[in-house]
DNA sequence: CCTTTCAGTCAACACTTGTACACTAATAAT
DNA sequence: ATTATTAGTGTACAAGTGTTGACTGAAAGG
């Protein structure tokens, strides 16, 4: 009856609030609730291969059952969400290389950007470093993939630079892979300090900044 | 009847095979087997968080019950897997310390050294990488400590060093952790490619080593 | 020798877990 | 307008979970 009202609404004006639903929309929102009642319990304490199934429906506001008309697994799940975070780095990659300055990937703004990022992505990035050793072996397969792409990515913006001529391609995969990895290393410390010292994002910002100075002073004296 | 034989036999002679034991002795035996068990069981792929009390101690050949007389907790059960793997870190350390070559830490043997080292102890180092990120917070933050402890010794023996004298306290820390974080980084691929391809161990060495030399390289070109 | 201590056992509990099956109601297709 | 599809519900069950309390038997201490 209610919902006859709405219809005629849809099909006479959008009402954005109430609007009307497809059942392909309202399945992809239920999808989308389930994975981020995965993401919000893994941000808050709990470790991804833990959480139950059970759990992730409830906090998602949907019967266990109905779990499985989006995934099989929680492994799934997991999986798709990884996918997710895929697409997010490649807009944190993209945003970045917009912004000037990227090419001085010793500016302190660089580094500071990312590490808004990461707090405004808490949880994914949570899942993230929670995943990339704790999980699965086929989650952690899948994330690391996601981590290589994105040196691989760095490879392509800094192959090109004058300063790093002297350095083969294989060597230059393994010195971006370095990178990647000491900015991704201590972001859990980044996120574990946080909630209680929200100051911390400078001396995380400082003591990667130092760090990845020393590995471009190691890189420009670096002959292949 | 049978043990009071063998108790007779431990008053006149020791029996090594099926010798005597105090009851502090069998105690401490269950214990460690409780702690293999969980740890065994973290090597061979579940995730130390989400295995059962239940199944550490079938694992253990003993009643779930009798973990109570050991451990409160999982969580304990894992801080006292964090204290040996402390002493298991610090045996590394004293050894390779020992070894010769040591301060030249970028020859190609200790790294190997290392890379061996991980092979010998998968199972503590499978936990390690775990529980690193994917652990309780109590837990993340002992492993933490030990590897900061890890840190600390590394910064008392190259400080002396003349290549970095241009380099203040407060830097060599950091120049210290990243080493750290860059040899424990990729131990997980490591103990992953490991069981399908036996060579990725020179693989790991090359490229950690070519990791080192280039932050070795940042090192002696700082200026603090 | 007798008594105390205590690591390990056994049985039972109240829950939570993943999953199967039948059902509903609303959308999509005809 | 009728039918088919299907996201989400409800019930049910066997298996596993953490924890309790009382019990046992051998070692430790007197």
């Amino acid at each position: 009856m209610h919902t006859k009202t709405v219809r005629i609404a849809q099909l006479s004006f959008q009402t954005n609030n109430e609007r009307m639903q497809t059942r392909d929309e309202k399945k992809a929102q239920t999808r989308k609730s389930l994975m981020d009642a995965a993401l919000a319990l893994t941000g808050n304490g709990s470790n991804f291969s833990s959480i139950s199934l059970r759990e992730v429906a409830k906090n998602a506001g949907v019967v266990p059952t109905s779990f499985y008309r989006h995934f099989t697994d929680m492994e799934e799940l997991g999986l798709n969400i990884i996918d997710d975070l895929g697409l997010m780095l490649r807009r944190l990659m993209r945003t970045a290389r917009q912004s000037e300055g990227y090419f001085d990937a010793l500016a302190r703004s660089s580094v500071e950007f990312y590490a808004n990022y990461v707090c405004a992505n808490k949880n994914y990035f949570f899942f993230m470093e929670q995943v990339k050793t704790g999980g699965t072996p086929v989650l952690r397969k899948a994330i690391r993939k996601e981590l290589k792409y994105f040196a691989n990515e760095l490879v392509l913006d800094v192959r090109p630079l004058k300063a790093f001529a002297e350095i083969n391609d294989a060597d230059l995969d393994i010195l971006c892979q370095l990178i990647v990895d000491t900015v991704f290393e201590n972001t859990i410390d980044l996120l574990d300090q946080l909630e209680e010292n929200p100051d911390y994002i400078d001396t995380y910002t400082e003591h990667t900044l130092k760090k990845l100075r020393l590995i471009w002073l190691g890189a420009m004296a670096w002959r292949s």
